[in-house]
RNA sequence: UGAGUCGGCCGGGCGGUCGCGUCGGCCGUGCAACCCCGGGCCGCAGGUCGGACCGGGAAGUGCCGGUCGCCGAGGAACGUCCGGGCUCCGCAGGGCAGGGUGGUGGCCAACAGCCACCCGGGGCGACCCGCGGGACAGUGCCACAGAGAACAGACCGCCCGCGUACCACCGGCUCCGGCCGGCAGGCGCGGGUAAGGGUGAAACGGUGGUGUGAGAGACCACCAGCGGGCCAGGUGACUGGUCCGGCUCGGUAAACCCCACCCGGAGCAAGACCAGACAGCGUGCGUUCGAGGGCGGCCCGCCCGAGCACGCGGGUAGGUCGCUGGAGGCGUCUGGCAACAGCCGCCCGAGAUGGAUGACCGUCCUCGACAGAACCCGGCGUACAGGCCGACUCAUCCG
């Protein structure tokens, strides 16, 4: 997968937006893909800071990995991007997922 | 027992914890308007008046938050190929064009659907397959192969006539090198012939005979096919029988076309309501000589009608309804061969709108395919791991 961050000085909590593209799969794949993005983004809404815009996209791997598979990755990339804040330049981590 | 045909049904199950969506119950020092009480202020029409504001109080309403409970994708939700409902276009007119359908009868709201039957083809059979009107209204096309492919066609073969003594054959003579004579088998030219060969998806009916130089529906008998009359059966497509005729007339209409019947347009981002924002300017045409619209292409007719078109600039993209109980499903009975219709009884538990089903655990089995609602139904088509049930056919064995 591959998260996007912006961070910003409004004052609603963070909010994450999903990008699942027909390479992915079809509608039952895509579907099933993003529940499962969205289940593992409310474990880890709270670390990301308020006013923070969050777009995460899949890649076609996504939907045949297990749902711990995606579960570190998810994590790694949240560290990732979220240790490197700083200026409001939207910033990109990811992998092959 | 084996092989097969048709139809129907299911499409992982059970339990627990957390999370998401609709609906409902309860709770709240929560918010808002409505309501009641009190208070001063403002307005002029001077009242049992109106308006905003402040403080307090309450049953109900909407929103928000918390908590509890029920329910929460499919047989194809799919492709969006047909048909309808619903909504708007004021009414929904005529003709042409365009599109669709195509054996007959019925069912249905309607259909390109379904049922029954007819015809043609396949199978021993159950049964299956058929875009099944018209090719004497006209036009076009029929590749390759083949001599010839649509007013057919002589390649081989067969037959006739004429020519020819080079070759073959026959006879005679010979010094064995040949010579002489005959003959039209070969050969050449002209013609006849569609019976045979060969090509093809298809070669202008089949079999037998008469006939002929060889042949030929040229003629005859029977059969097939075409057209017509009559009789019988059927609502009908059509079937059966009989008689007559000229003797044979190819295929393709998912090629143009002809015939019969049907079809107004757009689509839930339809459409209706509420709240909110904004700013207009320029050009052209037009207002009883009619712009533009109803109307997707054209013409006619009818109606509405004072704005319309283009360019530049500006604003908004929130909420509610439509929104799911309907040509609905199941069962008994009745009518019908059936599709289906009717009476009665029972049942119905997605409704999102940046768009709800995910995560973890336990357990069982035959280890799980294709696949995600978006206004709703009826069909068709397509995809699909595996499993269940029923009816029927054929073969074999036993009684």
């Amino acid at each position: 997968m591959v998260v996007h961050l912006k961070t910003t000085d409004a004052d609603h909590p963070a909010r994450v937006g999903f990008v699942v593209s027909k390479a992915v799969g079809n509608a039952v794949v895509r579907n099933r893909t993003k529940r499962r993005l969205r289940a593992l983004m409310t474990r880890h809404v709270d670390a990301v800071p308020s006013g923070a815009l969050l777009v995460v996209r899949a890649r076609p791997a996504a939907a045949r990995a297990q749902f711990d598979e995606l579960a570190t990755e998810a994590s790694a990339l949240l560290t990732k991007v979220t240790r490197r804040r700083g200026g409001d330049r939207p910033r990109a981590a990811g992998d092959g997922r």
